[in-house]
DNA sequence: TTCTAAGCGAGACGGTACGTCAGGTCTTTAG
DNA sequence: CTAAAGACCTGACGTACCGTCTCGCTTAGAA
């Protein structure tokens, strides 16, 4: 009795198609900034494929650029390791106004805060955000447990204010470098996150 | 001699059209939750008016949605006549997200969209954005004329710091009021924007 | 007791108006080729006048181009006056066959066939062809008169060969000049019109 | 070796599209009498069809109903076959006569329409007229062959006026058969293309 | 002179149809 | 059974005219 999964009949499918058509959907996303400017048919004409091979993939343009965004993660640096809250902050959020300064990421977003597709943001929030929030949830938390933080602190105000500052200051060309923008946004912030004593 | 504006030739746009059509397009927005769920041809017909006569005012549907979102800036407070920094700042933005909960965040979402459309960005912050931000200011002046405040505090970046966070904070539905999450947000802020004496 | 009719009261129509709309509507006639291609905003545009004007003194778009068409009437030469038929008809399918081929009167050859106004049509065969007709009729009687043709010819059948001829020659670009083709016609039909005697 | 042609890649357009484009399009030509009073989409609809589907076939409503139009060909008469050259052309304009008055005089008005469309104007010539006056000249060269013509006759005026006869006929609404229309015409003519010995 | 009625150019109005485009599905042939 | 290609239906897009309706102004005869 043969246990192993029966292999599918007929052709497989092809795994380059899959690459193909996700790196076209991420390249006309940086192009054309928000999802609507980009159409099905492009991807598949980008990709050199045919549209019912996405559609045979996804169910709609909505999970195809679900999937394409998700594929999207940065990679963050370590936090907690010895260093001070302050400068453990300061990494992470030189990436992420980094990546919030890049086309493709102006891209997600948008479509992050599309409302038109609820489910697509929950997913990149669970796939592209989550980690990167995590990280610097660990950051705080060893920052506390230094005792460098003060203990009561919702943290999830701060993450907030630390993301939305990111995302706002973006938005507006000053010149500065993302190193410099974060040590702004850092500092301000922890100047009241320290513990008096 | 007669420096007022020479009237327009012809028959003059009416009002009655403008404020139906706006109207409509907030309805409209409001059933169906997300713009492309909602045509043109639909905010035309529920206006009792012509195609042409929305095109003639607005160059795209877009455009159309940009400004009827505009329309809806709620009042703001008065600050810095003697309460504290504190209380100015819980008091603005709980508008702020109290706003960022209504249809007005759609128009928030668009401004995001109109990275393709740089001028109709341009009118959101004008007319949404920059009086937002200016009580803010004020408060923040206010505050540092008091003492209240440090004196080298960059002002953007607080600014940055809270209107992003009042957005981010937004976009999860915890079950708290927007003067909760403003309370949140500002003594979290606040505790360190306080002069140390 | 004054019996004719009380001047109406109110500013006077322009002359000027009505000759600038005519002529108008003919050149863009006669550059379009149909009169669908011509927009009646566009004869007012090029009469240097409000469509008001035109709707004023036309019901419509139809009755407007009935009327220029109208106005346009060839001057045919005198007929039946001691030469022969032959030399008549000639000399005023020569006309014809000149004008068939000026883009004025293309323009009018449409607007005449098109079925989809049947009373600009009639009106434009009484005003514009009947009298081109009569000199035709004319000559042939004339013809007959003088034994030239036989007695028992049916006038309007020979009238529909002749202008049909002319009407359809004129399509093929031969090189031909106008005078050429109504000699060719007249004669081919001459030749069997002729009394034998 | 295989000369004939590849099969074009795809889904091959549908045929039953095609014919119930044409027949919807002849349908409400039947009923509005006139080609601006038929919508396209009109078409579109009574067809079962999309709008594309029409657009993807034809360049616009001209074409459409110009190639519909052009389906109504009438089969014609065989000629020269014994006959007299008086019977032959009888047979052949009782015909032409009869399709005038028919809905294909409307393709013969949007000929003329297409002025300024000469590729269709050079179709209808192509497969409606040319076929037409083929015959036409089939039986002018057998009667010259048999000696009841002239030999030196112009056939291509003798067709003109034949041709151009018939369609200003057509036009007054006499009463009169086709058949008596093309009596009147070819008699008229032929008494003068006899050979007079 | 002043009043009144209509005409004037300009252009906005509600509609209807145009021709285009994209979404998601279906139908070919080829592998 | 999958692949690429491309036709299919649907429905919204933004445009162009139609014939009508205001605007503010001009033109003339009547009061």
């Amino acid at each position: 009795m043969n246990t192993e999964p029966t292999r599918a009949p007929g052709r497989p499918r092809s795994p380059e198609a899959d690459t193909a058509i996700l790196r076209a959907a991420l390249e006309l996303l940086g192009e054309h900034k928000h999802v609507a400017a980009v159409s099905v048919e492009a991807v598949a004409s980008r990709a050199g494929v045919g549209k019912a091979t996405i559609y045979r993939r996804w169910s709609g343009k909505e999970e195809l650029f679900t999937e394409a965004v998700a594929t999207l993660r940065s990679p963050l640096p370590e936090v907690g390791q010895g260093a001070s809250v302050r400068d453990d902050l300061v990494a992470v959020f030189t990436v992420v106004c980094g990546d919030l300064q890049s086309p493709l990421e102006q891209g997600v977003r948008l479509l992050m805060m599309s409302e038109t597709h609820p489910e697509i943001a929950a997913r990149i929030r669970r796939d592209v955000f989550a980690p990167r929030n995590e990280v610097v949830y660990q950051a705080l938390r060893a920052g506390i447990a230094r005792g460098e933080l003060r203990a009561d602190l919702d943290l999830t105000t701060v993450l907030n204010l630390l993301v939305g500052g990111a995302f706002v200051s973006s938005r507006s060309d000053t010149g500065q470098s993302p190193r410099q923008r974060a040590e702004l946004l850092v500092d301000t912030v922890c100047d009241g996150l320290r513990a008096h004593g």
